[in-house]
DNA sequence: GAGCTAATAT
DNA sequence: AATATTAGCT
């Protein structure tokens, strides 16, 4: 692996802070800190500049300004677009401002005033960056990646793999701050939680509340819930409804599909045990027992994690940032015509 | 507050 | 295209 890492001058921080004087508080500190250090007061003129050097910016830490949009939209734009940790600082550090940049994309929330000891700490967010990249890129690589992190002596780096990606034998992620991209994706396995919950529940009894509930996985929100049930009642609605047209032409037409608990999905992926093929290609789940790693079995999924607080084997989505190949995404195949 | 649906936003 | 969020309603 390529590491060219620590740029010789030091790590290029892009500091944002609507206040002049604050501004120039950073800097020195961050020069202390033996950063190279770019500030900016306004938000234009530093988007502008990141535009300009999306290589050359190591880190950028920007103040939360009142208005809470602007550096949130900084937030989102570097983080979807150029994959540069970004460091949030406010002076108010209330649980929900900081969960929402957090989940935003934000790499760490630092609470004003800042001491110098915090940012000396916070190149290691640009590794983390790096080593989940290349981690994902690779996955049998992982050895490598820290063997030469250690090799060059950034013990913290490694500490922080350590703890950072965390994965248990089913190759799930048990942690969401693992992951950098802040929507979630439905993955087949995902989905496969999602419809025992469902089944166990009853199609018609089955609520966003219960499934969350059900699911027992960390992190995992109700309105995401709701959302993916959103679509899946589409999805079924939308194949009764395709498995009975043709047979009523003209005169009417049956908008209620008030049928059945048989579930109709269409999976992207024929490798389960729990499938089979129909005649429309489609597959239909026959086994609705409950997969071997979710909800029910005597699965824990203890892998010595720190904060696990799920005794009973609560997961977090398994959601993967850069999937080209969306062999794991779950896809709805709804008719095209 | 929870849930539903449709519409809209990202 | 998939997911998130919002609005209007029960």
């Amino acid at each position: 692996m390529d590491h060219e890492l620590w740029p010789s001058g030091g790590l290029r921080v892009l500091v944002i802070d609507n206040n002049p004087s604050y501004l120039s508080v950073m800097e020195q500190l961050l020069i202390k800190c033996s950063y190279k250090v770019t500030t900016y007061n306004n938000v234009r003129e530093a988007m502008s500049f990141i535009y300009g050097n999306q290589q050359t910016v190591d880190l950028i830490i920007c103040d939360a300004f009142f208005p809470t949009e602007d550096s949130l939209l900084i937030l989102r734009e570097v983080t979807s677009k150029f994959d540069i940790p970004t460091v949030i600082m406010s002076s108010n550090g209330d649980t929900r401002t900081v969960m929402k940049y957090i989940t935003n994309g934000a790499s760490d929330f630092l609470i004003k005033p800042m001491r110098i000891e915090e940012l000396k700490n916070i190149w290691q967010h640009v590794f983390r960056k790096k080593i989940g990249a290349e981690h994902r890129k690779c996955n049998s690589a992982q050895h490598v990646d820290q063997l030469s992190y250690r090799s060059m002596g950034i013990n913290q780096a490694t500490t922080a793999l350590d703890s950072e990606i965390r994965e248990n034998n089913n190759g799930t992620v048990t942690d969401i701050r693992d992951l950098k991209k802040s929507r979630l994706s439905w993955t087949m396995q995902l989905h496969r939680q999602f419809i025992a919950a469902v089944n166990s529940l009853g199609v018609d009894k089955a609520v966003p509340k219960k499934i969350l509930e059900l699911m027992k996985v960390k992190h995992l929100t109700r309105e995401q819930v709701a959302s993916h049930l959103q679509k899946y009642r589409l999805h079924l609605r939308n194949s009764t409804q395709t498995l009975h047209k043709d047979d009523t032409p003209s005169s009417s037409s049956h908008p209620s599909p008030n049928e059945s608990s048989i579930l109709r999905t269409q999976l992207n992926n024929s490798s389960s045990d729990s499938l089979y093929i129909d005649q429309d290609g489609c597959m239909e789940i026959t086994d609705y027992s409950l997969p071997r790693d979710d909800l029910s079995s005597g699965s824990n999924c203890m892998l010595g994690e720190r904060n696990n607080y799920s005794p009973e084997g609560f997961q977090d989505f398994r959601w993967d940032p850069d999937k080209q190949g969306s062999e794991t995404t779950y896809l709805w195949n709804f008719e095209a015509e």
